[in-house]
DNA sequence: TTTATTAATGCAACTGAGTTTCATTAATTT
DNA sequence: AAATTAATGAAACTCAGTTGCATTAATAAA
């Protein structure tokens, strides 16, 4: 079950993911800190993840990020996208590049998750 | 710098590799609790990895678990060996699949993880 | 429009994986 | 055998994420 009402915390946090790719949530409490409750936001995106608006995943030292789900198919084939962070900066990225994972015998596949780490182009 | 002397807590640590593939540090510090303080598995894995004799990699939830280093390539491409975990009874694998991470343009890729979660054969 | 309902929020306290500090112990070197 | 110092254990700490509960506010009903 996801967002029911329409909050002004709701308004808030999607906003934060309108110029980033993807935002941990350690760096969402630490901006938001002076409007949203810590608790609230782990609430609110949590149910926008529900709702398939926004997708998470781990990054770094198990932190969870999240980012808007632009054309995030429900991976019909076992193709997962990728996403990459530069460990010069921290910066997150989604990449549009589609990862194939091929069958496994004998297990069947839920989800899978592609981190990939370096340095991104900024730092380059 | 990695293991310089031998001492009995690397030797139990490293028996606990004998019979499964990978191990929760969660794991280790309760199967190990009345040998080894908590601290040691930590700074003893730490060593172990730094020497090329296990690997780490985060699971579920961003749990640390560490795996021997069988044919561990130090990813002369960009070829990484993913690992299994199952939703179901929580047991982790490392696969002998390689998957193929395609060189980003503008970015220099470090390192790679591939974590696929799903249903392990024993489930099944 | 007012009242009733209950989802959403804030706060405080908690949980639990992983780390740090420091005194003590035990491999290894001299 | 004595000296050196890496390794260990214990306690306290850090910090991301969670839980419980009283309060607030969005929505539905009257």
């Amino acid at each position: 079950m996801g967002i029911i009402r329409n909050t002004k915390s709701v308004k808030i946090l999607l906003d934060e993911f309108n110029n980033r790719d993807a935002i941990s949530v350690i760096e969402l409490i630490r901006r938001l800190n002076s409007k949203l409750n810590k608790t609230t936001i782990y609430r609110v995106l949590d149910k926008l993840e529900d709702d398939g608006i926004l997708h998470s995943f781990l990054g770094n030292k198990g932190i969870k990020w999240y980012a808007k789900c632009n054309d995030c198919s429900v991976s019909t084939h076992n193709d997962v996208h990728p996403h990459f962070q530069c460990l010069n900066c921290g910066r997150m990225d989604c990449l549009p590049e589609s990862i194939d994972i091929p069958k496994i015998s004998n297990r069947e596949i839920i989800h899978s998750h592609v981190l990939i780490q370096g340095t991104c182009e900024l730092c380059l």
